[in-house]
Parts: C-alpha cells; sequence; structure tokens
DNA sequence: CATTTTTTGCGACACGTGTCTGTTATTTGG
DNA sequence: CCAAATAACAGACACGTGTCGCAAAAAATG
C-alpha cells in the first residue's frame, strides 16, 4: 500500500537518490529509474499489469507501439521478472545443481568450469555444490529444495552412501549424471574410459620393454580405481605376463594431501623398497611431476633409468622438464557429453536410469618414457 | 484441490512408488513419505498449518509432545519449508553472490572455495558467476535479480566498465567486498598488501646484488599490477637507485593463455633481448615455473645464472626443482577477511563504500634465488 | 463443576508472477 | 456515423510461507 502510494507520481527510491545527490555532487547519477515489478513496469508505461505481462511473453494480439514502449524500458532499467514467483508458481527453476568433490585437484576444477559454461549458454544457472563439509543426505535434499532440475557430479565421488541419494533423486524425478565412474549400478556415468586408457600405457610401456610397473595412486581399494586396474591388467593379459607380479604396490601409501608430495613420498617408498619397477603409472599429473622430482633426488634420471606416465594431459605435463607422457583427460568432450545427456532427459522430461557412456581415451606420448634399462 | 483429496488418506506419489516396486521386487524401498508442503506436514501430523508454522519456528507456547511429533516427522523426511516463497514474502535470501574473474588461475579457485567454504559455515549459499562469457552489467542485475544479499568479487577483475556495476549495487543496498585490487574509488578491497610483497622480494634480491630485475606479467598498463610495481619503485628509490633502468621489460609480451608458456617465452623473448636481467619477479608460481624451464633449455641455470621469485606459494613452487622463492598469498586469510567484512556489513545493515585493507605479505625463500653473477 | 489458563484452529494477508474470464475502450472498415 | 474487429483492463486465482487476530477447544486449577 505504501509503496504504491510512493509509487503515484515518483519512481520508488527516489527520495534517497536526491539525498545522496546532496551529500556529494561530484558524481550526477542521473536519477535512473528502477523498475522492480510487472505491476511498477505497468503503471511507468501507463498499461495494465496483464498488457505488460503479455508483452513480456511475447503474445500476439498487442499494438506494435506499446510493445516497443515496454521493451525500451525492459531494455533502459533491465528489468526482468521476479525468478522466484515463478519457481513458486511450479515453473522451472532454470536450475541445474552441480555436486563438485572438491576444488582441489584442478582437472575436476577445469571440468566444473566447462560444465557451468556450457549450461550457462544454454540458459541454465549452475547451484554449486561441494561435498567437502557436509552430509551427502543433506546436499541432495538441499537440491531438491531448491527445486533443481538436474544434478551433475563433477570429480570423483568416493562414498557409496551417495547411492542412496542418486536413488532418492531418480524417484523424485530429478535426473542426473556422474562425470567419472561412480560404484552404483543405478547411477548415470558418462566418464573417459579409464581401462582403455590404461590398457594404451601398459602397450606403451611393454613395447619399451618395461616388465615391472608401479602404481601411485591406483588400487584396488578404490572402487572408483578398479577400472584403470583392469586396463592395466587386461594388457599384461594379452602378451601372457601375469599382473599379480607385474604390477607392484607399495604396502601403506601415504595420504594424499598434496599430489606432489604424494609423488615424490611414493618415489621414495619404491626406491627404498624390493623389486623397484622400472616404469610407473600415475593416477595424475602433479603426482608424476612429484614422483619425478623425486627420482631425480634420489639418483634416478627420467626417463633414464626409470619411465613415469602421468593422467589428465595438464599444463604441467607439456612443459615440466622432462615433459611427461601423460593421457588425456578429454574434459571438454566428458563435460559436453554429461551436459548433453542430462538436457536431452529435461527435453524429453524423461529420467534416465543405470546408463552408462564411456568416451575414448588418448594416450600422448613425450619424455618421460623410455626404453627400459636393465 | 485435487492434491489436497489425494492426500486424505495416502501420502503423495504412492501409487507410483508402488508401481515401481511392482516392476523390480530387488528393492523394497520402505514407502518413504514425502512432505512437500507445511500444509502436508500438518494434515500428516493432524495439526494445523498454524501450528506446525509455530512449531517450525520456535514459538513459544506449545504442548511438548506436538513439538516432538512435528520434529520426528521433519528428521525423517527432511523437510524444510520452501526457500522460494520465504525470498518471495521479503525474507533474506541467505544467498551471497561470489563474482569469479575465471576459473583458469588455480590460486583463484582455491580462494574461492575457501570463501564458499566460510559462507556455507554462518548458513549462507554461494551463487558463483563468472564473467568469462557474459556482461557485467547482466550479471550484476541477475545478481540483484536473485536477491543476493552481498557480492564477494574474487580474482583479478580488469574490465574498469565494472565500476559502475559496483556502484548500482551500493545504490541498491547491496554490499561488495574485492579480494583483489580494483581500480575504483568507491570498490570495497580486503588484499593481499602486494606493494610490501615486492618491496621484500626487491630488497631480497637487492641484498644479493642483483641490479637489473626483469619483470613477467607484471606492467604499468594494467591497472592491478600497479601496486606491484610501486613496491618494486619503493624498494629501489630507497637505495638510491633508478627505477626506470632497474626495472626491465619486454616490449611486446605473449597473450597469456597459459601461465607455463608465457613463462617459458619471455625467458626467451629476454634472453634474445638487450640488457638481460640477472632476476625476474613473475606475477605467479607458474609463470615463474615456465620461465624457469625456459632458462634451463636455453643453457641458463637457476639460480647459478638467473634468479627468478614466483607469486602465491602455490604447490608448485615447493616442489619444482629448483624449488622456487616467492610471496604467499595468504589465500586463507583474505578470504577470512573479506567474507567477515561482508557478514559484519549484513549484520549491522549497514553498506560501506570506499573501504580497503591490506594483509601483510610473507616472502618465502627458497632455491630459486641466488646471488648475482656477473 | 466452574473458572481460569494454556493450546490449537480458522481464516486472512502479502510477496510477484502468468493466465484466465468477462467487460470496456479504442481503432478500423464501410 | 455505425458496426465490427481489435486491444486493453480489471479482477481473480494459484504457488508456499510466516504471522496476525480472534474464536474454540483442551487442559489445568480451584
Amino acid at each position: 500500500m505504501g509503496v504504491g502510494v510512493c509509487l503515484t507520481g515518483f519512481p520508488p527510491g527516489l527520495n534517497r537518490r536526491v539525498s545522496h545527490f546532496f551529500l556529494k555532487k561530484i558524481i550526477p547519477e542521473p536519477a535512473r529509474l528502477t523498475i522492480r515489478t510487472t505491476a511498477e513496469l505497468a503503471k511507468h508505461v501507463g498499461l495494465s499489469r496483464a498488457t505488460v505481462s503479455r508483452i513480456l511473453n511475447g503474445h500476439s494480439g498487442i499494438k506494435q507501439k506499446n510493445i516497443e514502449r515496454v521493451m525500451r524500458v525492459v531494455d533502459e532499467t533491465g528489468f526482468s521478472p521476479n525468478p522466484y514467483s515463478n519457481i513458486l508458481r511450479g515453473k522451472r527453476s532454470a536450475t541445474i545443481a552441480v555436486y563438485l568433490s572438491s576444488f582441489k585437484q584442478h582437472a575436476v576444477v577445469q571440468k566444473l568450469a566447462d560444465v557451468v559454461h556450457r549450461l550457462a549458454k544454454v540458459g541454465y544457472t549452475a547451484l554449486i555444490e561441494t561435498a567437502e563439509n557436509a552430509d551427502h543426505a543433506d546436499i541432495t535434499r538441499w537440491i531438491m529444495r531448491m527445486r533443481a532440475e538436474g544434478v551433475i557430479f563433477v570429480g570423483q565421488h568416493t562414498d557409496s552412501g551417495l547411492a542412496a541419494q542418486v536413488r532418492e533423486l531418480a524417484a523424485a524425478g530429478v535426473p542426473h549424471v556422474f562425470t567419472e565412474n561412480f560404484s552404483d549400478a543405478k547411477a548415470n556415468i558418462v566418464t573417459l574410459d579409464r581401462t582403455q586408457g590404461l590398457e594404451l600405457a601398459a602397450n606403451h610401456l611393454l613395447d619399451l620393454g618395461h616388465r615391472r610397473i608401479g602404481l601411485m595412486g591406483i588400487s584396488d581399494k578404490v572402487p572408483v580405481e578398479v577400472a584403470r586396474l583392469i586396463g592395466l591388467r587386461r594388457a599384461l593379459e594379452a602378451r601372457k605376463l601375469d599382473p599379480a607380479s607385474a604390477l607392484v604396490s607399495v604396502g601403506d601409501p601415504p595420504a594424499r594431501v598434496s599430489n606432489m608430495i604424494f609423488g615424490r613420498e611414493m618415489a621414495q617408498r619404491f626406491a627404498s623398497g624390493p623389486r623397484m619397477p622400472t616404469a610407473f603409472v600415475t593416477v595424475n599429473d602433479e603426482i608424476a611431476f612429484g614422483a619425478i622430482e623425486g627420482f631425480r633426488t634420489l639418483g634416478l634420471a627420467v626417463p633414464g633409468n626409470v619411465s613415469v606416465i602421468g593422467f589428465n594431459n595438464e599444463d604441467i605435463a607439456k612443459f615440466a622438464s622432462p615433459s611427461i607422457t601423460t593421457i588425456d583427460a578429454e574434459i571438454e568432450a566428458t563435460a559436453a557429453a554429461a551436459v548433453d545427456f542430462l538436457l536431452s532427459q529435461l527435453l524429453k522430461g524423461v529420467v534416465i536410469s543405470a546408463r552408462s557412456r564411456l568416451l575414448p581415451s588418448r594416450l600422448v606420448v613425450r619424455e618421460s618414457t623410455g626404453p627400459a634399462n636393465r
């Protein structure tokens, strides 16, 4: 009511702006009118709220002159209707939740960025949530409460408790997609074919004559990394080699607080342990970099004495010396495929479950791998 | 109305869940009840909506038995009131916009992560927006339309056109804070004292006997980097040295698509140019790393022939070899100070303008700097 | 049982939007 | 100038919430 009275004759907030003007005259502040609701807009152009709404929503049967008049004011003021009232009325929220495992790994963050950009391009706002400090159930319920139309999981989600939340989402009609492996049969997954990628890596090393391969960050204890192990085993078995003796692990690996530290410490463990391998596969390029630095400190040359393969094809793999042989993460392709998968469900209004798609891997051979030296 | 009828006797969506149950009996799906509104909750517990609302909002004068009954159902179902209707009613949105310059620099992303965590800890949702592909005015209006209570700018925002948006925010009563330098007198800034940081760096190099310092990524053309230049000049002038001759720039620096490439190319430019400096200060650790690799390729040892100082104290500065002397970015301290600054305004209901606070820098001396070799 | 106190119910309102229905105003055509 | 067509309006509704005033029921007290 009070607002209505204020509007009769004066644009709202005028008095405030005037006093501001008197306070310091340096900046003229051209008394820019602010329109907050369609009712204000209607009053300002001298039309009814219904007509303005019809114009805003592109209905027919309206005089061109009025359309232009309204649209000009819209352009000037940057007015757009309050999204919350529309969401409340049951319209789509134009929001998609992005459930990020962590901000720590920058390959993951790059994928996040790519996903966000692609969503923005088709008019969706990304609601970014991270699992670092909160409970899965809380976040999932928050996502549903915020009326997100879908969920994209970015990064490695290892907690199997998340499976229940995914089913809850599906039951509520909210489609989802993971961009990394996830150990639940009902989950939708669009991700790089790490099995094939590590098959490529293993074959590359075997071709170079390596017969003992050390694993850094790859273990059968973590379900999401099993795919990599399968690839390694497959390549070995194809050459009648025994994976159990060809693949070498470290008993109690250090905690992975920092990739580079982890790589360096793994290098030390391997070097001081029995059955030192001649080649190593790592879970990402930073670990590979740390390992190479670790080996160098120990007097072991790369690729002279040992070979190291990274993962992701980040900048550091390109520009470290030696540059690092690695498997490309195909970030853009994965993000594009995941977003497309989700959008197609939204378009059709169908919630898909238990579908997975693998994108082919690509080995990038650089300086960190060379012939086995025995 | 139809929903109301459905509710009289059956929890909503029961039929759907039952058919689902018959479809595959493997998972029992314990017919979990879903509560979507306070009205449904009230009907389910046999109370009036007003009473339930009073319970949910912690009013007094309610029987303990009913409180417990309602809260138990809330815990079971994870119900929470629709945030949109409350926002629409004018209640606070509990949302703070985070305006990110880019996802590319990971020191910036780390600060983003820290800010998001701190906001989450005090009950705020972060609305992350990036300026990479959109118009400042559009984003600012979107932020205001989303009823964000404040805006935190993370990363280097160089576009001076943003100043108008900041004033628009202030005029609308939305507080803001930058976490890096920004070239507008009305902006609030909480950031690292880069002037003091580069004073430390310059003094360190001067102590080592260096008299010609090359600049990588630091230029007086970019306003936000002027602070660094001032620090360098101040240190030089304190020792009666002429900044104009002591500081060496490259005429037409390459585009900064990748930090490491940029560093490597800058190394080549300097090495092939006149007046080759004996020491370099860079704008971040990755550029320093790239430069060191570039110098190594050219047969110049670090720190034997040239010294290099990075910025941020990222992992790569710690674990590269040589490890890199750098200035710590004080990410946590900056994020904490910025969030505190914004929250205090929200708490007091005051919008502050043109306040800036500088956090002290810290030089971390490592292997990439050594005595000048002439 | 009567009276007081405590607890709950009922209905309404506001927030901003898009849409619907019936009615009135304006323009167009002859 | 009149009839027909077109355009605009006014008012209502639903979405879900918190709150308010008032009435009614339930409980506690004498």
